[in-house]
DNA sequence: TTGTTTTGTTGAACAGTGTTCAGTATGTTT
DNA sequence: AAACATACTGAACACTGTTCAACAAAACAA
């Protein structure tokens, strides 16, 4: 039956093309003002027709929600080529920070709103999370086995790391770094990000020396 | 004039008792269902009413940002009575994921909601917020006057635990953890996440000893 | 080539939202 | 008692997400 590959091709196409307008507004227009009716227009379809295609505004944005972590997975890919586990490690910490501040929007859909995670049923697993944090817990494991950070647990760490880097993140993409931190500071804070990152990671190897 | 004295008083009254009921509704059905009409429903007042004590949404939804400060100041108090500036330092963290986690809803529309914060002009100064940081600093200065810990900056070293710290509580808060770590894992975050934060505030005291 | 059925799309409507403005009703002052 | 000021509200506007009956066109059957 060629007539149903090509309509079930023709379906795949009008979903990626409501997808690409959705996230074309979404990264224009910011989360609050991202309507289906903005969305439609765009694509000069009838807002009906999005719902053939996606549930809800849920899973709409959950399918944008996707699109970030293909487009992280993307930055990522480098690191394949770094050795060193713990250079591996910070570098992952270096491009986690720049996605984070490079796209802003798409990184508080992704770790920042509520209703994206909500959308995904409680049995169901969060496969984008899992691959991201699973590949963190990896590359914390490579520098237990190397011998270079001691730790009891891979994965009690990798959470620590995740949350302080994602914690630099979150103050940042909400706003409340700003209106907090000494306007000096304000021009270095994604340098400074970087070097809490390097400084708290260096704090967890083994060959450290205390300061002072 | 005491009708002007009483007419102030009756105006300070409702909009306590608005205020009073708007916390009562974002705290029972959360920040997407907090709807004008509802709280005004709630007092048995027209929608109409509260836009004469509340310029927009976004200033009364400031003022519950505002109620959830006092009620974390109010959690910080017994802190002052701990005289040595680490154990404070320690405490400090624990009773911020204690308010955090108690509080989801308020540590979510303090800390995280991007609107609470575009509601104040760029102009005007976050004063709850640089209150809170502001104590944080303080703790962290008195515990480099000690020589306890050593740090270039307090100012930056209290942004470094500030992120950390909030960095777990978002997590939590988004529920990005429930769907990541593992399971034996779970029943144990609230405890998890304070060994967290004492593992990272000794790592930065001057006597520490290199693990392993 | 007809008639039938399936499929893709939509206009109109519903119930809800934040917000505004003309009007009312009440209390205070002259 | 008349004039004024104040506090409040009903109705409306322009949105929102979502649904459902209707419709056109394409695919299939005869």
């Amino acid at each position: 039956m060629g007539v149903n590959d090509r309509k079930e091709r023709e379906k795949e196409e009008l979903r990626a093309l409501i997808l690409a307008a959705a996230v074309e507004v979404f990264l224009q227009k910011g989360f609050d003002n991202t309507s289906i009716r903005a969305i439609a227009d765009k694509i000069e379809y009838s807002p009906t027709t999005i719902y053939l295609y996606f549930k809800d505004k849920a899973a709409l944005f959950h399918a944008i929600h996707q699109e970030g972590f293909k487009l992280m997975f993307h930055h990522f890919v480098p690191l394949q080529q770094v050795a060193d586990p713990f250079e591996r490690l910070l570098l992952q910490g270096r491009y986690y920070l720049d996605f984070a501040f490079q796209n802003p929007e798409l990184y508080d859909l992704m770790f920042l709103q509520p209703g994206t995670m909500e959308a995904l049923p409680d049995d169901l697993e969060w496969m984008e999370g899992n691959a991201a944090f699973g590949s963190l817990v990896q590359n914390v494991q490579a520098c237990i086995d190397a011998r270079i950070i001691w730790a009891e647990s891979a994965e009690v760490l990798a959470f620590t790391i995740w949350a302080s880097v994602h914690g630099i993140a979150s103050l940042q993409i909400q706003k409340r770094c700003n209106k907090v931190i000494s306007d000096h500071l304000k021009p270095h804070i994604a340098t400074l990000a970087f070097e809490q990152v390097k400084l708290m990671l260096k704090s967890f190897r083994i060959d450290r020396v205390p300061r002072g």
